[in-house]
DNA sequence: CATTGATTTGGCTATATTGCCAAACATGCA
DNA sequence: TGCATGTTTGGCAATATAGCCAAATCAATG
């Protein structure tokens, strides 16, 4: 080891790591991800639950896809999108368990 | 239902749990998470594997802890910190499952 | 109380992300 | 082919995030 190995955070386990998480760190995205564990859904469909623009939704979808997180399935002219690593879900528990664990923890702006 | 309920990704949960999946998306933050699963690092230890500055790891500590994932012991003037969730790990299994499921899907930049 | 070592905070610039609109792309069907 | 429906992409303005330096804190100790 010389200085502590070059710049750590440009990692690539670590920067691999980061974009699933980073595609994760959207209300939109993370409303996405809880309706789709109910099943496949149609853009469409979720831009209505969603209440913003089709294309600010479609960006979404997209980005979550990519980072493997959905997979899509085009049938007509509809693109339906589904949970393609449902284990995610099991993440979760864990950060409702990480708010009640939140007292009073300084400022929780 | 009126409109699609307001602006869904405004609801205090979602936003609340985003706040804490945020917390985890950025590389040197991940780091940190998983070092202190081998036990409590002073800050000092955390700057010198990660290699910035002291007061950007600092602000990166911050943010982990004010997402009540790590908790910090004042010790003399050195501060530590540590896992206060450790269930957190948990999920990096699930993340690493995402990423092997990546055969070519798309680009993946 | 002055100094040193450890950490946090303020401030600023550079970069990234978000969301909308408009336009481009399909797809299905008259 | 022409049109309607559904989705994606380009582009831009607004906002948020990251990282460094400098300065402020805080504790220990001479």
């Amino acid at each position: 080891m010389q200085t502590p190995e070059i710049y750590i955070s440009q990692k690539p386990q670590l920067l691999a790591r980061t974009r699933v998480i980073k595609a994760l760190s959207h209300p939109t995205r993370l409303f996405i991800v809880e309706e789709l564990e109910k099943g496949e859904r149609c853009v469409c469909e979720l831009t209505a639950m969603i209440g913003a623009d089709v294309s600010t939704v479609s960006k979404h979808l997209s980005i979550l896809r990519q980072a493997g997180i959905l997979e899509d399935d085009k049938r007509g002219n509809q693109v339906f999108y589904r949970l393609k690593v449902p284990c995610i879900l099991n993440f979760f528990g864990c950060v409702e368990s990480v708010l009640h664990s939140q007292r009073q923890h300084d400022t929780l702006r």
